[in-house]
RNA sequence: GGCGCGUUGGAGAAACGGUUAACUCACCAGCCUUUCACGCUGGCAUUCAUGGGUUCGAAUCCCAUACGCGUCACCA
């Protein structure tokens, strides 16, 4: 077999050879130890929250160690592609604070080792391709998807392993003439690797999740060009991932499978093997069992969920990085003031299994990332989001700033702040009560209080609220209330003896409470009542009494 | 079916052959308290999927078994 004239035959119109592309992208400057890493999300309009716990990865090792994080768009499968996705995963990536130093934009592509879109990138992997031709490497096939399906079944009758290989690589044998003659009639081919694998034999792989892989070593003659010129997956991570420089692909567990194919290829062409991280990925608990989060069943773990909803992007990062790094969250006690940037992220503490995903632990995170953030920042970020998905809310924060960081300060202070926030959309539902436009009651009176007795203790309250009272002097009078109406001035009080009472100074203040917040829960009543101010706590308090 | 990966409490997990199996979340109880929170204290795995082995000693090493997940496309 003459290999070079197949290889013209098959790839005529390309002159570049892999050489060419050495010099084209040469081994990148970098400090040592940097690192490069990349991902290559497919546009199918669906940005998931896989995709962002491996591009947390990929960031965190690319900007811990001085190197460089890509986006690539691995838009080979055309079928799949929707259009606008590019734009999607551009906006998700950018709100939850995720900076590519290179890759695709959406009016084209920033750095010196694009194009960053695979299609683009066709005349490259065929330069690859029609030297492994020349080498006698790859060859072209002209079965038909259907052939390919039925030798499976065919090997599944007879308990084989399924695939193309060996005696079962029906164009792996084709003579040159034959080859000739079936291009010449137009039959549409594919590009496939000729293995030179055993699976007797096996390779090690370094991956810096799991130490040293051993794999069996790959026997199939995979596909590396689709009909159409456009590369699989296996061909292209390893012909982009070569001249894009990348030292470390991260990627999911679902990979290892392919793994020796990957490996192949790159000691086909003598080219060094990157680093892989393998990770475990995020898993839903689905009744009795659990499963890899999947985009068809879970579409409330899109990325844009988490944003509408009013997640912190930090809060998200942070969460993601406990279940990375479980130490993650030791550290953060250690060093509650520092960005979560300075972690020491380190691939040797992910685990190998995948981690259920839990909403409750992110809640938790997210009370605390937005207790420690400052009340005007906490207004930037609540306007912002209010903007986008309540403007009416919108608008009554923006009438008065000051008045608006001054409730969202209640409670913050002191030795203890509460933890009232968790998410924006959360956040505009406790806060509506500072609102008149907003405020309703959401919380029932208590049981032992009925409409008399309500408007009894709210009579009394207001005939004695004075405005110019302190705390001190304001509950005093509620007291005086409590003891006049029978009820129990400690609560304890009351249990103890529930006979005596009509119940305890729990009830009368939540009674007045409920009045004025409309809720059971809430900062300090006095406190809201003077930001409320006068006029407005008396009106519900009348109202209330009707 | 083949191959691969995994299995410590409700969840995330630590432990890297050596006394009572860290820590965080959740849950429960108590304290604090004018509510709800916050905070504090305590409880929550006599046991590390199961069965064998190795060892003075195993969650940690070895071998089976079970279960779960992944993968076997001209999808990624």
């Amino acid at each position: 077999m003459d290999h070079q004239r197949l290889a013209q035959l098959l790839f005529p119109q390309i002159t570049k050879t892999p050489e060419d592309y050495e010099s084209i992208y040469p081994p990148r400057d970098l400090p040592a130890g940097a690192k490069v890493t990349r991902i290559g999300p497919s546009p199918t309009g669906f940005v998931h929250l896989g995709n962002l716990y491996n591009a947390v990865i990929g960031e965190r090792l690319a900007h811990q160690s001085g190197g460089v994080f890509i986006l690539r768009i691995e838009d080979t499968d055309a079928k799949r592609e929707v259009a606008g996705a590019v734009g999607m995963i551009l906006s998700a990536m950018d709100f939850f604070g995720v900076h590519f130093d290179e890759g695709a934009l959406l009016d084209g592509d920033c750095g010196a080792y694009g194009p960053y879109r695979q299609r683009q990138r066709a005349e490259i992997y065929q330069a690859v391709a029609k030297r492994l031709v020349e080498q006698g490497q790859a060859y072209p096939c002209f079965c038909t998807e259907d052939e390919v399906a039925r030798l499976r079944e065919r090997q599944q009758a007879e308990k084989l392993n399924f695939g193309y290989y060996g005696a079962y690589a029906a164009c792996r044998t084709l003579t040159l003439e034959q080859i000739e003659e079936k291009l010449a009639a137009g039959m549409p081919w594919v590009l496939r690797f000729r293995s030179q694998g055993d699976a007797e034999h096996s390779v090690t792989v370094l991956d810096a999740i799991r130490g040293e892989l051993v794999v069996q070593e790959n026997y199939q003659d995979f596909v590396l060009l689709k009909s159409d010129g456009i590369p699989t997956y296996h061909f292209a991570h390893v012909v982009d991932d070569h001249y894009m420089r990348t030292t470390h692909v991260v990627r999911g567990e679902e990979w290892l499978a392919t793994l020796p194919m990957h490996v192949q290829v790159f000691d086909a062409l003598g080219w060094q093997r990157p680093i892989y991280c393998h990770t475990a990925q995020l898993m839903k608990q689905d009744g009795e069992t659990r499963r890899k989060l999947s985009k068809r069943k879970d579409p409330e773990l899109a990325l844009d969920y988490y944003r509408q909803e009013g997640y912190l992007p930090q809060a998200i990062w942070e969460y993601l990085l406990t279940v990375l790094n479980s130490n993650y969250e030791q550290w953060r006690l250690e060093n509650p003031g520092l960005p979560f940037s300075e972690f020491p992220f380190s691939t040797e503490k992910m685990s190998h299994s995948g981690a259920l995903f839990d909403l409750v632990k992110l809640e938790d995170i997210s009370k605390e990332v937005l207790c420690a953030l400052p009340a005007s920042e906490v207004y930037d970020g609540l306007l912002a989001w209010c903007r986008e998905y309540d403007a009416e809310f919108a608008n009554l924060l923006a009438r008065d700033r000051a008045y608006a960081e001054h409730v969202l300060a209640l409670g913050k202070t002191g030795e203890r702040p509460r933890k009232d926030l968790v998410t924006w959309r959360q956040a505009v539902r406790f806060l509506s009560f500072y609102y008149d436009e907003r405020f309703q009651q959401d919380d029932p009176y208590p049981q032992n209080i009925d409409p008399q007795m309500r408007r009894e203790i709210l009579q009394r309250y207001l005939q004695t609220l004075d405005f110019a009272d302190d705390n001190e002097q304001w509950f005093g009078k509620v007291r005086v209330i409590c003891e006049e109406l029978g009820f129990a001035l400690q609560p304890k009080k009351y249990k103890k003896n529930p006979e005596l009472y009509r119940g305890s100074i729990v009830d009368v203040s939540n009674t007045i409470r409920i009045a004025v917040t409309g809720r059971s829960n809430s900062p300090d009543l006095w406190e809201i009542s003077q930001t409320l101010g006068k006029e407005r706590t008396l009106r519900r308090l009348l109202a209330a009494m009707d």
